[in-house]
DNA sequence: ATGAAAGCGCTAACAC
DNA sequence: GTGTTAGCGCTTTCAT
């Protein structure tokens, strides 16, 4: 197995082809015109000794890696499997690998992580901060060095990024519920270090202020797990106990509040939704808001293409209206 | 925001110091013996220039690249994301970074991402082949360029691998359905075109001969989605209405034989376990199997540290037991 | 124990 | 349009 097989250089192709490696990197890179007739010749020739350009080489010559550094705060939140799947999906149109890098909801950790993407001189980073104000300086340090563009989660508005508007599907949900007559909502969050969270209560926050003005603010907070939830649903209905809607935050503790009024997806009495539309969501037929990560990745990848150092792009989401608010 | 602020090369070291590159390099690798008092200067000058070594120079020169690359078949596939972290945090202990490519169940982008990991000069791969046989040939052509270790999936034995004991779970939950009194079991397979799938579907057909020798083999096929499982479970009941147990090759599948079989998890007329202990597992107390995916990636890069060419490592998993099964 | 010099593979200035 | 030359930043002979 394995133990190098003499890898083909540039230079052989240029002694087979009787030409210079200049000639040869021009053909291969495109770089400037070169007669058909000679690029012809390259190209065959590179072709029959199996010849791939090292890209360490080129790096090195270049100062570009073709390399993307994505850091997420953590793998086994089942939203960020989407966007790195839309990420990576994005640079390979591009021609550019990705470093994945995952901070395990650790400030620290994430620091680190950056450090060593810029270390490696990555073209840019795209980064979903871990804390709304803890992962601020390693932010700023990396954008010093490299392109850096907020994804999904911004803390920094002064430095580019990319996100999906998280009001806007909080509003459709409370439409769509006062439209089937419910009033008496409530939410639950998450921590309030997440800017995302932190976006979608106070958009619930404002719109109960408008659309139900004299209702209380049925608010509380759950961690990252269905249990969590499940405890933030009995808060609630003690508390008050005439809810007829709950707007959680993400799925997992949506999922957590359907166990605990009763397992089966169903027209149900209270309705529920969730965020991130997880397979948890399409699974349990929970009504839940899909983020554009698609679209997201697509639009970093420009203005990484493009060496924006400004960009405030806010994409729309999309609520996905299952059985659970019926 | 970024632009070059001029890294600071290890010649500037040098000068500061008044000694050669070689000296600074040999104090900074630790290649061979220098002065203490030599080295001390050297480290004090490194750290007050804010000298970082360029991995992209160093590469070039040592033919390593510090980086491993991780093929994954999908993403989104809850269990892959368990993997992605494991690999990330071991090689992060040894001062490997992470280059992941996802093959999005497709052999042909499979094939893809092998050639442009092996390009990159990656120090060695580790892949869960998407396909039992479609993936085989880019996996040789990799395995002859860079140390390639099978993790999770095999579909060559051939080649270096570390997997999880597959049959042995299945084994253990056989005996506990048995234990409380359950003989008509069911087994729903995924695509058998996975290898873990295959060995989970053969050990229950093993199991049934040896565990209950007069049972019909009730064994079905499903997709990875929870409606699938859905249609499963449907066929199951309509073929074997005795049928007192399902194992599912998958959390995915199980949630969808739940909801058929009436949402709640609850002691329950037919038990139901998964595979692959997601977070579905987990919200939904599905008992489910739970890769020793640390000891994997910890077994893996031991291997690619050992430059192993020939390895075939199992490892235990565990079985854990939850309300489905009771 | 340290230094001088070469060179990894590539591309970009500069000639012509 | 093509060739020559230099050099990216580093490590590693080969000297001393």
């Amino acid at each position: 197995m394995s133990d190098a097989p003499a890898r083909v250089t540039i230079r052989e192709v240029a002694r087979d082809t009787g030409l210079s490696t200049s000639t040869v990197s021009r053909v291969l890179t495109g770089a400037r015109a070169v007669s058909p007739e000679v690029a012809e010749r390259v190209r065959e020739s590179a072709e029959r000794l199996g010849y791939r350009a090292d890209p360490i080489g080129r790096s090195l010559r270049t100062r570009r890696t073709d390399t993307l550094g994505l850091v997420i705060p953590d793998v086994m939140n089942p939203f960020f499997p989407q966007l790195v799947q839309a990420v990576e999906y994005a640079a390979r149109q591009r021609g550019l690998a990705v470093l994945i890098a995952d901070a395990s909801n650790d400030p620290e950790a994430e620091r680190a992580a950056l450090r060593t993407l810029v270390d490696r001189r990555v073209d840019a980073v795209l980064i979903s901060p871990t804390h709304l104000t803890a992962s601020r300086d390693a932010l700023t340090e990396a954008a010093k060095a490299v392109p850096t563009i907020q994804l999904d989660r911004v803390i920094d508005p002064e430095l580019p990024f990319v996100r999906a508007d998280q009001g806007g599907p909080v509003e459709a949900i409370v439409r769509h519920l006062e439209a089937t007559k419910r009033r008496r909502l409530a939410f639950i969050g998450q921590r309030i270090t997440i800017s995302t969270s932190v976006e979608r209560e106070r958009a619930f926050q404002r719109l109960m202020g408008e659309h139900f003005p004299g209702e209380p603010l049925r608010v509380v907070t759950a961690g990252m797990s269905a249990d969590s939830g499940r405890a933030a649903a009995r808060d609630i209905l003690s508390s008050w106990p005439e809810t007829d809607a709950i707007i959680c935050a993400n799925d997992l503790i949506a999922v957590g509040v359907l166990q605990e009024l009763g397992g089966r997806a169903a027209r149900r009495e209270v309705a529920i939704s969730g965020f991130d539309d997880t397979l948890l969501a399409r699974a349990l037929h929970l009504t839940s808001v899909r983020q554009p990560v698609e679209r997201m990745a697509d639009a970093a990848l420009d203005l990484v293409a493009a060496r924006a150092t400004q960009a405030a792009i806010e994409l729309d989401s999309e609520v996905i209206f299952r059985l659970s608010t019926t």
